[in-house]
DNA sequence: CTAAATTCTTATCTTAAGTTAACGTTTTCA
DNA sequence: TGAAAACGTTAACTTAAGATAAGAATTTAG
């Protein structure tokens, strides 16, 4: 757990002033509760049973969000540089998480604790901003499950991969795909011949 | 925009226990904030555009989420009694919602207007059970969210019609078949297919 | 550096979902 | 109440995804 460099506050605050942007006084404090956590390739942020005690806010690297059911893995979510990582509902409840957050490059993630998120909503400097911060990340959560759910009813394994195409670039270039074809919600050897279709 | 009756008010206390405990007093003040909507069949709850200005509780009745995509309509998510309903992001952010929420019986709805649930977070009596309760219909839609996704990645159509079948009674017996192949995200006629194979 | 593991592609076969259309039944509402 | 609309089932046909297996290329680790 180490403090951050400046070059590593900027990227973050510039990052989140989409969402809340504070000034300097607030932002003197804000920068006492925050850390780094580093990931080696394939370490994990949270697993399954133990109970999330950040969030987290990707500075470099990506993480895969995934779950197992029945064997089955399920890819939920990949995050990359600025975005945030989180097992939300554990963070929130203290209960333990379901997911594995796993790195899938080495990765530096900054890291807000639990205890540090509870001192800045009890800092009536913080407050009101830190409350809108959390909610918004949730929203941002919400949103995504979604277009998700919506993109399994309305489209076709193909449309989501040439959607994905578009928009998902980071996920195409830099994740395997077999975790893709997870992603998607179709076999890995069903996503080769996507692939091979649509190149034609 | 009627008082709740007695009845209505007990109904409404003892399902939401599970979720928050208000005792006599809190009880007293959280009343005056609630009121009742009726929406006869296919009337709207909340359609398109508009900012949905309540959260709300079904006292009987039922609803249906949805929305429309490149002319496809995509059903999300069913309420029947005792569940909420509510354009969640849309009653936060005052952005115009883009689902419509439509009863398909004849419904009652418990509603809380936003100005209603402001001036309670605004109350100290009530500010921290209302936070919580607030926090806690998010994650009701977020975990309902994330098992539909699961459920599209890891099951067959089949698969999800028979878990339906157990824990989805409600839907199954009073929402009409095209919807639920919908819900399912397969073709009415898939659906009728899968309901005859299963019957052998 | 090399053996093992992982990843991706390709082929074959099976299976089931999508599409369209037709038909009977039920519901709606003017 | 009677015509129109909505709903569910069935059939025929097309299409693509799943399962399995085999092989090539790449990556990982001892």
């Amino acid at each position: 757990m180490d403090a951050l460099n400046s070059h590593q506050l900027n990227q973050f605050r510039e990052q989140i002033a989409v969402y809340v942007e504070f000034n300097e006084a607030e932002w003197i404090v804000l920068i006492q509760h925050l850390s780094v956590e580093k990931l080696k390739k394939k370490e994990y942020f949270v697993e399954p049973g133990e109970v999330c005690k950040s969030v987290g806010f990707v500075l470099s690297g990506s993480v895969r969000y995934y779950h197992i059911i029945d064997g089955k893995g399920i890819t939920n979510y990949f995050s990359f540089e600025n975005d945030f990582v989180s097992s939300y509902k554990s963070f929130l409840t203290g209960e333990p998480c379901i997911s594995y957050i796993q790195a899938l490059e080495p990765s530096v993630i900054l890291t807000i604790s639990k205890k540090a998120w509870e001192q800045m909503l009890n800092n009536p400097m913080l407050a009101y901003k830190i409350e809108r911060f959390g909610r918004l990340i949730a929203e941002h959560y919400l949103i995504c499950y979604e277009d998700r759910v919506a993109s399994f009813i309305t489209q076709t394994p193909e449309e989501r991969y040439l959607k994905l195409l578009e928009n998902g670039k980071e996920i195409i270039q830099r994740m395997p795909q077999h975790y893709i074809a997870n992603f998607l919600g179709i076999t890995p050897v069903s996503l080769s011949r996507i692939r091979k279709r649509i190149l034609v």
